[in-house]
DNA sequence: GCCGGTGATACCCGCCGGGTATCACAGGAC
DNA sequence: GTCCTGTGATACCCGGCGGGTATCACCGGC
């Protein structure tokens, strides 16, 4: 039966995602032409109509849409498998073997638990070398899925834990980060809606791949600016506990009563077999 | 940088199952010369070493082990995509959208639950034709990573449902299931150790891909050849309650007190995004 | 020493993936 | 109406590479 080469994947996935040939081979590198022949190739193959065209663009049918999800996911696999291989065999300057571990944390999260895990681990017997792959907001499933990390920390309920294995590690709950001298300041707790409801000081609004979502709050893309945004008394945030470890002496912290707790998973593939991943995640249950 | 063709990750799992390029080639329907500089560019193209060849035969390195397991998992994930794609946009003989959903089952478990699933679910508005798939022993977890099933009933702590998503649906205890005039079946209640060392009735041994497991039980490969070495008073087994369902009048049934339950789940791929799947599984969990 | 069997090499060919040029067609502007 | 624009599809050509056969290099064993 068919078999479905990961160039075909990758061309139906740019056509699908630009819904445009021209614009799909142009993000290829190559020709509309033969990108066209290569997507009717698939769907003779598949003996499938993935796209409908109109004079004007291009529109997924029921099919297309499922290989759109699937592909990605498959993709996903195929290059995680090269780079878990690549890595497996990476060697060092001196020719010896150089089994590393990646490990992907956001970014400014979690420093005492990390540091600890990290230490600990280190002490194992039959430990290796982990790097520590500081991510975007929320992409770490991405980066395991995809193999440009091996383990990750994440935090539910920001995170979700679908498709792998993963291991309670910590539950905190949530904090709301003020400018020091603003009224609620000087409360013992507070309510997520009283810090939502706060007209003068609008949440802010992250960064997700260069837009932003609309609203009043600030734009920002980097944990310090926000910092920086709350000393000057422009906006609010609400962090877990262990944020309290970094916060300037221009802010306050108090308490959020009604807050979901943060709870931080350590997480892998669940096809995962390694030595090395299997210690670091009994050193992490071991905490 | 580098691309990974499925058809290099076919080589190369030939290869590396077999770990002898004629045979491999052999299995692939090709000869072995370009196979070998098939697997020889897949290992300039990663950097890496995959295997160690001897002048007798062929051995993995650390790098061919981890392709070989992540491979394996991305290859069963583009086969899936292209499964459920062309399963997607299949029609009958009128032309009209034929929109399946497989479930994947234990060839004879749980007929209770699952008619009344099927019955439940065939009421529900949006419902899709459900084709019941019965698999081997224990491949349901095959089945949905290679998209042969949509989604699956399974059976802890004999199906693993790591990397899956899941929602449990019913625990049972378990039985022994003894020749009817045996000493043991009439006792009240039986402890697993105490059928595990009935020496005149040896556990039966199955098929597992065309071998058995080493003892001296009889082989089967077959629910029925077990039910009737049962009743010829050969053998004994053990099973959920809910197998009282197809006892012979032979046979005779006895609970048994420390088994591990018997957890029934319904299971699907996390990254499943399908409204029929949705139903199905809101459906069941209300069972 | 010869033979059998391993994987690697050399070489050739045909196919197919990619390129360029062009077409067919539908909307809009006027 | 008649352009013009922009879409995807078609026609055709070429080079590379995937696959084949023949052969080699090597080693273990009878």
């Amino acid at each position: 039966m068919e078999t479905l080469e990961t160039r075909e994947l990758r061309y139906f996935l740019a056509v699908a995602e630009e819904l445009h040939f021209g614009r799909a081979a142009q993000r290829l590198g190559m020709a509309q032409p033969p990108l066209s022949r290569a997507v009717q190739q698939l769907e003779r193959r598949l003996g499938v109509r993935l796209l409908e065209r109109d004079r004007r663009g291009v529109a997924l049918t029921d099919a297309g849409e499922m290989l759109l999800h699937e592909g990605r996911a498959a993709l996903d696999a195929v290059t995680a498998a090269a780079r878990r291989t690549s890595r497996a065999g990476a060697t060092d300057g001196t020719g010896a073997r150089r089994n590393r571990l990646v490990l992907a944390v956001k970014a400014a999260a979690s420093h005492e638990l990390l540091h600890k895990l990290l230490d600990a681990y280190a002490a194992e017997p039959g430990a290796v070398e982990v790097e520590v792959l500081p991510s975007g907001t929320c992409e770490q499933g991405e980066m395991l899925r995809d193999g440009r990390a091996d383990v990750a920390l994440m935090h539910t309920p920001f995170n979700s834990l679908a498709g792998f294995d993963s291991e309670e590690l910590l539950t905190e709950g949530q904090i709301a980060v003020l400018p020091a001298g603003h009224p609620l300041a000087a409360r013992a707790s507070l309510s997520l809606a009283e810090v939502t409801d706060v007209t003068d000081l609008p949440l802010a609004r992250w960064s997700h791949d260069g837009t932003y979502p609309p609203g009043p709050g600030p734009e920002i893309h980097d944990q310090t600016q926000l910092a920086q945004l709350i000393a000057l008394g422009r906006t609010v945030a609400v962090f877990p506990d262990s944020a309290r470890a970094w916060l300037w002496s221009d802010h306050a912290a108090v308490p959020l009563t009604d807050a979901p707790p943060v709870v931080t998973h350590i997480v892998w593939p669940a096809h995962s077999r390694s030595l090395p991943l299997a210690t670091l995640i009994r050193t992490a249950t071991r905490l």
